[in-house]
DNA sequence: AGACCTCCTTGACCTAGATCAGTTATCGGA
DNA sequence: TCCGATAACTGATCTAGGTCAAGGAGGTCT
């Protein structure tokens, strides 16, 4: 691994406060590798034998069942992804594959968990880092059972176009039907959630979504901090 | 408080590996308290001042938006809630009540962090709970993306169903309107998925679920370990 | 540049679910 | 035991969202 990866990675909160020795050891036991896109990393059901670091590039999280398959989350560098299997033992919930050409820091689950028991600020990080998870995953169960999909749509919207730099417009950073996967919806019925809202200061061009009147669309979204508002994140948020 | 509260108390996996001083000294500052049915126990948005434990009675955990409300969990003895804001000193971003007359014990947030901090062991079952807790919201996630509401309640009857002892029924025990609530339907919707599933062996009477054909409601449910399997838990789950 | 491929969009149609209204069942208290 | 209040059920209607099919737009490779 270059010495800069270890620094960026070294950067992350779940690591930030552990040990020089510690982190030392987790960089050490992990390997670093590459994968082209629509990559397999993870299979549901299986034991989770890793803790994986995206490096480079883009991963999605899903999970499926009886033929159906929905997006749980988006990681881009850096962030770590599906940490709770790892700690407590147990089968993953979620599939993870790559969407883009990645490179993937795998960290043995077992070491994890040793150096959580060797390093007290380590645990403690972990202890931070779960909390927050947790947090964002109760955030999105309550944007879909208290919100329309056209409603959704209209709070991503808000929050990226902030994330972005409050350009007025929202660079949609991956495929539409992603985001449809994400939201909860389908990719037909993300198109009608665009089309309808038009009437909110909404303009589609291509991958560039303009905002035109973001009071207009604020009014319609009802955007609400206990949904919408990033949890203290290791990953730049979908 | 009495002794045998303290017992029971002892007996939840997140205290049960704590030290006895920490034990002693988290029960030390708690205090026990009688609510009725109905009392905001919790407000979301209210910065995280106690972790609670139910002792006694029923507590459902609730969340709010522009005028819509929805039920995310429903605790009963003896259970932990909302620890993830308490331990990452933020606000909550659920609200709870009582259903039933209850019985709380109120453990100040600061007292639990800092116990956190002293006992390792005890921070290594928080780890494990957070983990617990975790995976069961992603669970719950993915029921809600993937599942139909007629198709969540007979996994949720199927589920039930064991947990009550194999007897070929179901009590529920609360009202329909909160197990509605729980799945993420309407009252009345719960009332056509109930009818829905007489020709799969699903009997109402009253309060008790008849299930006369498990195996054609298992043919329906298609149940899956990764969704519908208890999380090791704290409470007796909904 | 053209051909191809994939993604996105749009329309028609259908199913799942919410809402509204009216009725029936259930439970607690006088 | 009756009464009133609340919960539960049922039907009619509407909206949200999924499915199917076709057309259009944007890339990439030769």
């Amino acid at each position: 691994m270059k010495a800069d990866d270890a620094v960026v990675i070294r950067g992350l909160r779940l690591f930030h406060e552990a040990r020089d020795e510690t982190f030392a050891d987790l960089i050490e036991a992990g390997f670093l590798q590459r994968f082209p896109p629509g990559v397999l990393l993870i299979q549901e059901s299986d034991r989770a034998d890793f803790l994986h670091v995206v490096v480079e590039g883009l991963v999605e999280i899903f999970a499926t069942t009886a033929g159906r398959e929905t997006t749980m989350d988006l990681i881009r560098p850096v962030g770590v992804f599906i940490l709770a299997p790892v700690l407590s033992e147990q089968a993953y919930l979620q599939s993870a594959r790559t969407l883009e050409k990645s490179r993937i820091l795998m960290i043995p689950a077992e070491k994890v968990r040793r150096s959580m028991t060797l390093d007290p600020s380590f645990m403690r990080a972990i202890v931070i880092e779960l909390a927050h998870g947790y947090r964002r995953v109760i955030k999105d169960l309550k944007n879909h059972k208290l919100r329309t999909g056209t409603e959704r749509l209209a709070n991503w919207l808000i929050h990226n176009e902030i994330d972005q730099g409050r350009q007025g417009f929202v660079d949609i950073p991956f495929e539409k039907r992603v985001l449809a996967s994400r939201l909860g919806m389908t990719p037909e019925n993300l198109s009608r959630a665009f089309a309808a809202l038009r009437s909110h200061g909404v303009k589609v061009k291509g991958i560039r979504i303009e905002i035109t009147e973001p009071e207009g669309l604020a009014r319609f979204a009802l955007p609400n901090a206990l949904i919408d508002a990033p949890e203290g994140h290791l990953s730049i948020q979908s």
